[in-house]
DNA sequence: GCGTCCAGGTCTACC
DNA sequence: GGTAGACCTGGACGC
């Protein structure tokens, strides 16, 4: 059954550059058509009900949201699956105060033109810190295929044939040593068992960093006490959570910014953070928009 | 075909 | 608090 689902989306709302705004459109559950324009995500409604959610056009600043079932939802379903159709667009971040403030640096003020800085999330913040901890210290490649292996392992098949992300219960009954030879995680499979057991005995309440208002700096701390979750992924978790006080630079961040502004040679990472230091709790935003400014202009890698 | 390097880093031990 | 060394994997590259 197909559901019409009929988010409120902010006046500044840009479909396609959320959906392109980083690499999480490339891993499943996400799957993109190009050519029909279309982002698909299978996901679970937190209540143990299976679906598909389809985002395409004809609209960018209203999309069209459509929910695939097996059967009729009932109307606590819809309104679960509808909360997390927009959370994955993150459609309760407000960013005016953010175009406010690039518009006031001429270098900066195509990022309000285009309307972009409103990042893709997935359906749980879960997923989010799992995949986050897949991207470390590897090719963006081996990130995909380390994804798909768990969601093979330990996803769950919906009615169209695609597989959601697995739930933390489903990994944690699992052992290191399937999460190794079968996943391939690595040295990052201890990582995931234990967060997925932390979260799975309710030791740690992870869905609640969505709506958790507590400064930066603490934020930051509390995800860098989950394993495997240093510097890098908890500045870019915090990006996920309306958050950019922290620049969260990487490989990919550093040689991209000395490409743009230093001639290809390396630079400091205090120097980066100087540069993009007047953007004060924005700054982490406004770096990743310029070393990714290309993107908009001529093509998304993804 | 084989060895080496390194990529969207993090942890631990040690100072 | 700062730093060196270990850590899985797989693709790219040189030979």
């Amino acid at each position: 059954m197909i559901t019409e689902l009929r988010p409120r989306f902010p006046a500044d709302f840009h479909f396609e550059h959320t959906v392109y705004s980083h690499g999480w459109c490339a891993l499943f559950p996400f799957r993109l058509d190009r050519a029909s324009q279309t982002l698909s995500c299978t996901l679970e409604d937190g209540n143990g009900r299976i679906g598909t959610l389809r985002y395409s056009l004809p609209s960018q600043k209203k999309p069209r949201v459509a929910l695939e079932t097996r059967g009729t939802p009932s109307s606590t379903s819809l309104a679960l699956f509808a909360a997390r159709a927009a959370n994955i667009l993150h459609l309760n971040l407000d960013l005016r105060m953010f175009y406010a403030r690039v518009r006031e640096d001429a270098r900066f003020a195509w990022i309000a033109e285009h309307r972009t800085g409103r990042m893709l999330r997935a359906p749980t913040f879960f997923e989010d810190v799992v995949k986050m901890i897949l991207t470390t210290n590897c090719s963006w490649s081996l990130t995909e295929l380390m994804n798909e292996r768990l969601i093979q392992q330990f996803g769950i098949p919906a009615a169209d044939g695609a597989v959601c992300f697995p739930r933390p219960e489903s990994i944690a009954e699992s052992s290191e040593e399937i999460l190794r030879s079968e996943v391939r995680l690595g040295y990052r499979a201890p990582f995931v068992l234990e967060l997925a057991r932390r979260v799975a005995s309710g030791a740690l309440d992870i869905e609640a960093f969505r709506q958790a208002d507590a400064p930066a700096l603490e934020l930051h701390r509390a995800l860098r006490d989950i394993k495997g979750v240093g510097d890098y992924a908890a500045s870019n978790l915090l990006k996920l959570l309306g958050r950019y006080d922290y620049l969260g630079l990487d490989s990919w961040c550093r040689a991209k910014f000395a490409e743009l502004h230093n001639g290809g040679t390396p630079v400091p990472d205090t120097e980066i953070e100087g540069y993009y230091a007047p953007f004060e709790e924005w700054k982490g935003l406004v770096m990743w928009l310029d070393v990714t400014r290309q993107w908009y202009a001529l093509k998304f890698p993804f």
